[in-house]
DNA sequence: CAGTGGTCTAGACCACACA
DNA sequence: GTGTGGTCTAGACCACTGC
């Protein structure tokens, strides 16, 4: 039994080593939680705590009966913050300029329809606004909101507070989908975002649900030479 | 009390259901995990790890003797699947193939050198290779390590298996920064992915340390239409 | 069915940060 | 100092799943 060593954090530590040094090679079983425990003289939720904080991180792969695995596949998992546009502006010193450019509503178009499993005839508010800081093209946003989802809607009006922090302070949601890509400017993206036609720009998608519901799709177009970055 | 109301998972629900009620409006203190655990008649061990795994979330913000508040801007953190670019190309049901391009020892570039926080005459081996999904061009991968980092690099000779492969499975790591944004499609990029000058690429870029020392730095360009995706 | 991880409890001590 | 969250323990029962 190993003295002293009975953190959560020290067992992490440990394991890790044993799958780097090889000792527990990748594909491998290792012990039961009741043998880590009495080798590293702890309680079995503190060895608990580690590898179920392992198998979050991807390292470990737990299944009841089957007994706890290294992962084959060293899948890492990236964590992003996705703020609000206001704050993110606003971190880096910039002051924030939100303004509305379109808003009207319409019967969902089909492409619309395929991706938020709508009805033939639901109708959408669809929105265009941007981002500024300190007034240079930040953000465009194009968005849909499914209408009979989001029943107060109509009195939003938008014009002094984005869709997304509206949404975020007014309409709870279960599950997100968020997709990062790069895209070709076109005549109207390069105007709104001061850049040439053609030009790559930075695009996330973002589709809303709340338990089962669609709420809304989102499209966010960056202005030059954004970059998202995490560390951990 | 409540009644039945006992597990972390029924207790993380109630508490993001007063969030979105109002009922602990953003940036309010809620009670303390002694009150709470009363309250939803359970231990406080249960409701510590409710508030713990909120707080994970970025939903709420703890402080020792401060307490427990709802964060007041709603940053969600998305959490993004990085694994090995063989793995990402097979589970498409595609054959991967993995080709090396150029491999030579330098003395690192300024850039690089800033990058990295390496001294003036500072070795690294640079390595370009490309990845395929059924013959088609699916990522460049440009990568530079630090050779006094790495001391059996030179036995390495990644004409079978890609660097990343070779690294995730030979150097462990404790620190990562990623960067993800969309560039241009220089010459050079074009014809390795098969695309035309100028068209937009996702582009990934990663740095890795071990305890403070770096490790590589490698920038990922993907082939066109490719989108990164997560859902939460 | 039986073994493994998943969770909960009641109690305890500790560490940090605010007053 | 003192109150809050952070962690650990010893024991218990449950739930899934592979045999």
């Amino acid at each position: 039994m190993l003295p002293s060593k009975n953190s959560y954090t020290d067992i992490k530590e440990i394991v890790l080593a044993r799958i780097r040094d090889h000792t527990w090679p990748p594909g491998s079983i290792i012990p039961g939680e009741i043998e880590l425990a009495e080798e590293f003289g702890c309680a079995r939720a503190t060895v608990n705590r580690a590898m179920r904080e392992l198998a979050e991180d991807g390292i470990l792969d737990r299944k009841r009966k089957a007994g706890t695995r290294v992962n084959k596949s060293p899948v890492r998992h990236a964590k992003f913050a996705i703020p609000l546009v206001r704050i993110e502006v606003e971190s880096t010193g910039a002051a924030y300029r939100y303004t509305l450019l379109n808003k009207k509503i319409f019967i969902a178009p089909a492409w619309l329809r395929a991706r938020l499993s709508l009805g033939d005839s639901a109708e959408v508010l669809h929105l265009q606004c941007m981002h500024f800081a300190d007034n240079t093209p930040f953000q465009f946003e194009d968005r849909w909101i499914n209408i009979d989802a989001v029943h107060n809607i109509e009195n939003a009006d938008f014009t002094t507070i984005g869709p997304n922090e509206w949404l975020v302070n007014e309409m709870p949601f279960t599950d997100v989908e968020i997709a990062f890509s790069a895209r070709v400017a076109d005549k109207k993206l390069a105007e709104y975002l001061s850049l040439s036609i053609g030009e790559p720009v930075f695009t996330t998608e973002r589709i809303t649900w709340l338990s089962g519901t669609p709420i809304t799709f989102a499209r966010f177009s960056f202005g030059r030479g954004y970059s998202l970055k995490t560390r951990f």
